[in-house]
DNA sequence: TTGTACGCGTTATCAG
DNA sequence: CTGATAACGCGTACAA
């Protein structure tokens, strides 16, 4: 059982008399080989218990079957969500995945690409962590000839392909969504503006407010960091304003959870008195006893998408620099957070569009 | 920029005039060569932008610094979390982290370890599917020489370590935690008793009842699967019997999350009338409105450890059947749902210990 | 201290 | 259809 050794195409073409070559065109389904010859050999090697060394195969090819995924953490719902899809798309394929960590630094950042890059891996998949403003580590990527893919959070650069969310669209939504519910000072909880997600969210919260012809006050305009905290605390300075909001829509769900904690403290009534939406369709937000308004982001299928996109480049004959950009739609989940018209739940979504360019 | 051929040992000995040998011994710092050529090559070896090939090396030692981790599902907290201190323990030592998924289904689990020891990684960490009975296909592993290292969900194999949970301390400390809350009647709910995690969170609760001379009563033990609605309908059945519990100790959060929620439909309140303590402490535990008691499992530490564990494993020069067995204390975070004298919240905690064998 | 030569396991080229 | 041989890039015993 222990069979320390392994048994390599020399063991069995020895122990048939025929060359490895031979073996190795038995084993790869070569046409040049006479059928008798080749299921001999195929018997055989399965007898033996031989395995391929696929070591010895990448080396060769100079194909590892293994993609790296670049994430800011592993345990946060959303990026977890990604590389599952991406796992259960490219498992299939005979592709291994390696995951990676930058907690939001850029400087782990260009340690893991160059570890990457270093194991050969067939491409990466990567959401840049919220300190990357220069792109000259990614662009390392593809000066080695990698195909990379952005996920989510990316950064322009020519020849990169992408899958990320409609976010100005979920901005956009979100607002319309409350201002339907008759909310005229609908406040706004950004994230770090570094990063496309969140400007997206915040302009197509502004296109909203000025195609229903409501006047942006940028009072009502806080960034907070992705805490409990900072949404309670961001509650505590609008309450200061002479006119407070009506509505909050908060780019993130930690934040929206805060902000309603501590309304619910200061006995302002939810939705009655003030509308809240988050964005990113948390697990928790359909737990709470007020369960919140949420954008969800389709992770699973954004990750599945990632991966498909990454097939294709890998597959694709042509030229390696085509570049497609595939943009999600979000879906609007309301929930009691924001819904004064106890509507049935229901996700406001559309079908994803792709565009190829 | 784009040198798409990269430079090999041989580029770097052409141009020195000296042998690939040299070059190798000057990169790997071996002690015979002169610091004088071993200056010069590293130096040369930089400005031609050298990178040492991975699999080459591979191929020559036999190991690939890569390593696997097989669980249920990714996109678990408490799963990402695990993996999340894998990857951060083994990255400083140059491995890195190919994950796989099981979906509980002990087929996948076959297919993922044939596909990781196809790839030779160094080692696989994992955690069983619920569905894995037999441990034939775990074997294979031990056969093939690569060390394994259990998390959380094992099974009894001689020569394997594992980083566990004391989940009968689990429960036994909830089931105590309860009766001090001046609970007589408290129910279990028990996850699949084919993992011993459930079982032994079980014979905690036991132990704990018969310490305190509390009878028990099976009709108050009911098996759920970990969803919300298993929680809910355990309740109904619960509250169809005569004398009705007046506590639950849940061995997963979302059934303690669903029979808190229908505990309230049923306007029972809580904690006064029934006292309810989860398992795993989900993020969204602490984040209702009425706060979930639960015992946090300290997944990140696990992670750790069994890293840990591998790498003394992989250096040890000792023999390779060293077994070691890390159980881990838990924690018993008390919160509003079961808090009857408004403690204030606080872990009912040990330090780790561990027992070597 | 340095160079030579070989092997890791596979695939591809070229003859036969 | 099959066999011999080189090559992928590196490390290392052996000889010099």
């Amino acid at each position: 059982m222990k069979d320390k050794e392994k048994t390599t195409i020399y063991d069995i073409s020895k122990k048939l008399n025929v060359s490895a070559a031979t073996v190795s065109r038995a084993l790869n389904n070569s046409p040049k080989i006479s059928s008798a010859t080749k299921d001999l050999i195929l018997k055989t090697a399965k007898e033996m218990n031989y395995k391929q060394n696929r070591l010895a195969q990448a080396l060769k090819s100079g194909r590892t079957n293994n993609v790296g995924v670049i994430v800011p953490y592993i345990n946060r719902n959303f990026f977890s969500s990604v590389i599952r899809g991406i796992e259960e798309e490219l498992t299939p394929h005979g592709y291994h995945v390696i995951i990676c960590q930058t907690h939001e630094n850029v400087e782990n950042e260009k340690k893991q690409i160059n570890a990457l890059l270093d194991t050969q891996i067939d491409g990466i998949f990567m959401s840049v962590s919220k300190t990357t403003r220069q792109t000259d580590h990614l662009q390392k990527i593809l000066d080695n000839n990698t195909p990379l893919v952005f996920f989510d959070r990316k950064k322009e650069m020519t020849g990169v392909s992408s899958v990320t969310l409609d976010d100005f669209k979920g901005g956009y939504i979100v607002t319309e969504h409350l201002i339907k519910q008759g909310c005229k000072k609908i406040a706004h909880f950004s994230g770090d503006l570094n990063l496309e997600i969140y400007t997206n969210r915040y302009e197509g919260y502004k296109a909203a407010l000025k195609d229903y012809d409501i006047t942006f006050n940028p009072d009502h305009v806080i960034q907070v960091s992705s805490k409990i905290e900072a949404g309670a605390s961001a509650v505590e300075e609008l309450w200061k304003l002479d006119d407070c909001p009506d509505a909050i829509f908060s780019a993130g769900d930690h934040n929206a959870l805060g902000a309603i904690q501590e309304l619910k403290r200061r006995k302002i009534r939810i939705p009655e008195e003030v509308c809240v939406v988050g964005f990113s369709n948390e697990p928790f937000t359909k737990y709470m006893e007020l369960p919140i308004s949420s954008v969800d982001q389709t992770p699973l299928v954004m990750g599945q998408i990632a991966a498909e996109v990454f097939l294709e480049q890998i597959n694709g004959k042509k030229s390696r620099t085509i570049e497609k950009k595939v943009v999600l739609n979000p879906e609007l989940l309301i929930r009691n957070s924001s819904d004064r018209k106890k509507q049935v739940q229901k996700p406001v979504a559309e079908k994803a569009k792709t565009s190829g360019v």
